[in-house]
DNA sequence: ATGTCCCAGTCTCTGGGA
């Protein structure tokens, strides 16, 4: 079974790049984030064309996570219990928490698969990294219980936190910000602690595992990257994993997203 | 690294988000 995770940053900016791709690296399960268009807009047509069912979670300008699947797409679950929801902050606090379009999950081939966006958490110092890390802890709960029901999970996604110092092109860069701190790679480690391995690709050129380069600077030539698109998942896929590597063609050419795929081979 | 891309609304520019 082959699953693979993509932050397409617009489907509907990407959608020639993503048909191509469905037709040449063939997963069995895509797990798509920042779709960017309301509920009924994912172009699933032209993904049904190639063999793929669709389940899309999304409010319009911006999250939105799917699934799409040919190894079948059962009890769909958009959102999660415990989700906190985004509160906006002190400036802009909203009237009650929104709860954002950032987590799908549903059964594919008898395996949990999870399709997150995790909140992007902006400034150490601001209410979207509160809301970043009380976000991770709902989902730990929420995936901890899907264990607990004893299918086989793979929870992939966008993490917005590299996992560690080598995840990173120069850890110096990322003093005083977002997605290395510790709280941060606490809740991940929490997450992981449920009962999931995190299956780490492998880079197709060059030393780094990178998922994520910023579209400003060169920064992807220079292969200055980042590491926080990850695959976790339990022990029924993680020993039975055959592959694992970073598409980084997929971040070449025209009109790329500024993640690449990461895609995973298993025998179950 | 702050050099780009994407979105919606104020709509051929601007502001927010990443």
């Amino acid at each position: 079974m082959r699953v693979a995770t993509w932050n397409v940053n617009s489907v509907k900016a990407r959608l020639p790049r993503l048909l191509e791709w469905l037709e040449q690296a063939k997963p069995d399960v895509l797990c798509v984030q920042e779709t960017k268009v309301a509920a009924d807009d994912f172009p699933a047509a032209e993904v049904g064309a190639l063999g793929y069912e669709t389940a899309h979670h999304g409010e319009g300008r911006w999250n939105g996570v799917a699934l799409l699947s040919r190894a079948g797409l059962q009890d769909v679950r958009r959102g999660f219990t415990g989700d906190p929801g985004w509160a906006g902050d002190a400036e802009a606090p909203f009237d009650q928490p929104r709860i954002e379009a950032r987590a799908i999950s549903a059964l594919c081939g008898g395996v949990r698969i999870w399709s997150v966006y995790v909140p992007n958490g902006r400034t150490p110092e601001s209410a979207h990294y509160q809301y970043k890390l009380h976000w991770l802890e709902a989902l730990r709960t929420a995936v901890a219980a899907d264990l607990a029901a004893g299918a086989p999970v793979v929870v992939c996604g966008d993490f917005n936190v590299a996992p560690t110092d080598a995840d990173v092109f120069d850890p110096a860069a990322f003093a005083g910000s977002t997605h290395v701190t510790a709280p941060e790679r606490a809740a991940l480690a929490a997450l992981l602690a449920t009962g999931l391995a995190d299956v780490v690709p492998t880079p197709m050129k060059g030393p780094h595992p990178f998922t994520y380069w910023d579209y400003r600077a060169g920064m992807f030539h220079q292969d200055k990257g980042m590491r926080i698109d990850l695959v976790y998942a339990s022990p029924a896929v993680s020993g039975a994993v055959s592959g694992a590597f970073i598409d980084r063609e997929a971040r070449k050419g025209k009109g790329p997203s500024d993640h690449a795929p990461v895609v995973i081979d298993f025998d179950i």
